[in-house]
RNA sequence: GGACUCGUAGCCUAGCCUGGACAGGGCGUCGGCCUUCUAAGCCGAAGAUCGCGGGUUCAAAUCCCGCCGAGUCCGCCA
């Protein structure tokens, strides 16, 4: 609905500004619901100071036929707009309600394949691939929302040493069907690691099992086949517990058995950027990199590097793609990017995040140290059902294991996708197992209080909107917001817009309720309305973050 | 050593790309609020040389340069 607001000021200020930027902001606070600095601009080429200049173009501001913005006025060099807000309100609620489910839904259009989690299969998840995959999946979920046709896709490397060496460990490890398939591979890759590490016989083996694999063997192949899928058993299962889903897996192998990273081979290495002395690489000095990037082994094998080019090839050819990594590849991504543009193919765009680290260190599934999404989740749903307990011993056992669920998903995903993936983060269990105030359990049970009162009327067909509060007229921009989020957030590739707006939107909810009566209030009509238009709103940001929606907790 | 990222109150964090009005939140601390829709809540107080130094600008947390600190990368690994 602030998108039709925004247009309307921009509309306004151009009568006035001309082509100059009409610089809308959110202002600071108590200025109003709509602030342009364009006067601060202005003010060197009319040779006027900005507060003068903004009395002047007040005074100038034709509001007559003006839906939205009530009235303008001059402050510090700033043009400050008061919203007609029963206005606003009521077209909101109107918006809200007749689109429900679709309120927030945008119109962009296009193919879009999101990489994401791509957590080699030997092992479980820790909670760096679970940031990876929260960041992937909020991502898709809000470009989805946002219109775009989004393909999520996991890349199955197994063509790495690590898969061979879970591989040769099973040869002569047990597997331990009890445990959860993922945990019980990287139990295998542990002990195998040492093995390799010791015995230098077995480093040939290694050898010869990755040849083997490489060229296809049929028996090497179901071994290899076998192992992954079995830990990918494991590691979707703690997808799905997050709600997480991949529309596609594409297996590495498969671009070196179609031939495709051969073809691609032969094209760069006819490419000016080619060179070779005793390998084959690429020089990418004209694109600012230093690093060579070499193709082949000097025995004529493919890097992981290579194949990963021939798989961006094929995703350029399908649609935009977007690429959820981990930080250690930065430099992978930018010579990615040159090489797209080497092939004449449009470059892969990146949502790089940092490192989860431990206090003790950074995390290695080799060396079994790693906190598990696992862990994590259980641990999370532990303590949240020591709350609900507490809270809700009237329910049955079953209500309260559920929402216990609920709320550990919610807490983890809201965790991870809060902070925004440039910064480290230390991973502390209190920190993202902290059920108060800014996390997802303050969202949750706001949607439920909303939940709580609407079951206790009927919502009205009419209703009549007079003078907001404070705490409504909040409450209605925040609603009216929502487009204007989910658009940004999809073109910045920053799921963490809508983070920050949904605790928004509850912090505003949650004050608004303790402020005023709802059910028996003179307002009833209207403040019901208003709490389902912000139910809706909750409920559809929540979905895009993947945070379990309550009716009751 | 080089490249990239980060550095905002005791702790965590938003804002930085697109420079403008007293730098927003939260945790923790202190003080209030449950006979009314679930207090996983609300209201208030104290707490910030925006890492340091220079520059550009009428205006810098935001842009530029240098320095310091942390992280990542710099494999014919993946």
């Amino acid at each position: 609905m602030l998108d039709v607001v925004l247009e309307e000021a921009e509309r306004l200020l151009a009568g006035v500004l001309g082509d100059v930027e009409p610089a809308l902001q959110e202002p600071r606070g108590g200025y109003g619901d709509l602030a342009s600095a364009a006067c601060f601009s202005l003010a060197k080429a009319r040779r006027k100071a900005p507060a003068e200049l903004a009395e002047e173009l007040v005074r100038e501001l034709d509001l007559t036929g003006a839906r939205f913005i009530a009235r303008a006025e001059a402050l510090n060099g700033f043009i400050n707009f008061h919203f007609n807000y029963p206005e606003l309100a009521r077209a909101t609620l109107e918006r809200v309600a007749g689109e429900g489910r679709s309120y927030g839904r945008g119109r962009r259009r296009g193919k879009v394949i999101l990489e994401h989690t791509s957590a080699n299969p030997d092992g479980p998840l820790h909670i760096g691939h679970g940031r990876n995959a929260i960041i992937g999946d909020s991502l898709a979920r809000i470009m989805r929302f946002a219109g775009y046709e989004v393909e999520t896709e996991y890349y199955l490397n197994d063509m790495g040493r690590q898969l061979a060496v879970v591989v040769l460990g099973l040869r002569r490890l047990e597997l331990d069907r009890e445990v959860k398939q993922d945990h019980a591979i990287a139990r295998v890759y542990v002990e195998a690691s040492r093995m390799v590490e010791e015995r230098e016989e077995l480093q040939e083996e290694l050898s010869r099992l990755m040849r083997a694999y490489e060229a296809g063997d049929e028996a090497t192949v179901r071994e290899f086949r076998e192992a992954a899928e079995y830990c990918m058993q494991g590691i979707r299962e703690t997808l799905r517990r997050l709600g997480i889903h991949h529309d596609i897996t594409v297996w590495e192998s498969e671009f070196v058995r179609s031939g495709s990273v051969q073809r691609v081979v032969e094209r760069l290495e006819a490419t000016e950027h080619a060179r070779r002395d005793e390998v084959l690489y690429l020089d990418l000095s004209s694109f600012g990199i230093e690093k060579e990037l070499v193709l082949c082994r000097r025995d004529g094998t493919m890097l992981y590097a290579t194949r990963d080019i021939a798989h961006h090839l094929w995703k350029a050819e399908r649609g935009r793609a977007i690429d959820v990594w981990g930080a250690d590849h930065k430099l992978l991504a930018e010579q990615m990017r040159a090489v797209m543009r080497i092939l004449g193919a449009p470059e892969p765009e990146f949502v790089i995040h940092e490192f989860i680290t431990l206090p003790e260190g950074s995390m290695s599934t080799r060396r079994g140290r790693f906190i598990s999404m696992d862990e994590l989740l259980d641990e999370a749903a532990e303590r949240a059902l020591r709350e609900v307990e507490r809270r809700r011993g009237d329910r049955p056992e079953e209500f309260r294991r559920r929402v216990a669920e609920q709320v550990a998903v919610g807490a983890v995903r809201y965790a991870m996708v809060r902070v925004a993936p440039e910064k480290h983060v230390k991973f502390r269990w209190e920190e993202v197992l902290d059920f108060e105030r800014q996390g997802a359990p303050f969202i949750q049970y706001a949607h439920a209080r909303a939940c709580r009162i609407l079951e206790k009327a009927e919502l009205p067909g009419e209703y009549t909107v007079g003078e907001l509060s404070e705490e409504e007229r909040i409450l209605v921009k925040l609603v009216a917001s929502l487009p204007v989020v989910v658009d940004r957030a999809a073109e910045e590739l920053k799921p963490s817009l809508l983070a920050g707006y949904l605790l928004e939107l509850a912090t505003a909810f949650h004050s608004f309720y303790s402020s005023a009566r709802v059910l028996g209030s003179e307002k009833q009509d209207f403040r019901l309305r208003l709490v389902d238009a912000v139910r809706i709103t909750l409920a559809n940001s929540m979905e895009l973050l993947g945070i379990p929606v309550l009716e009751e907790m």
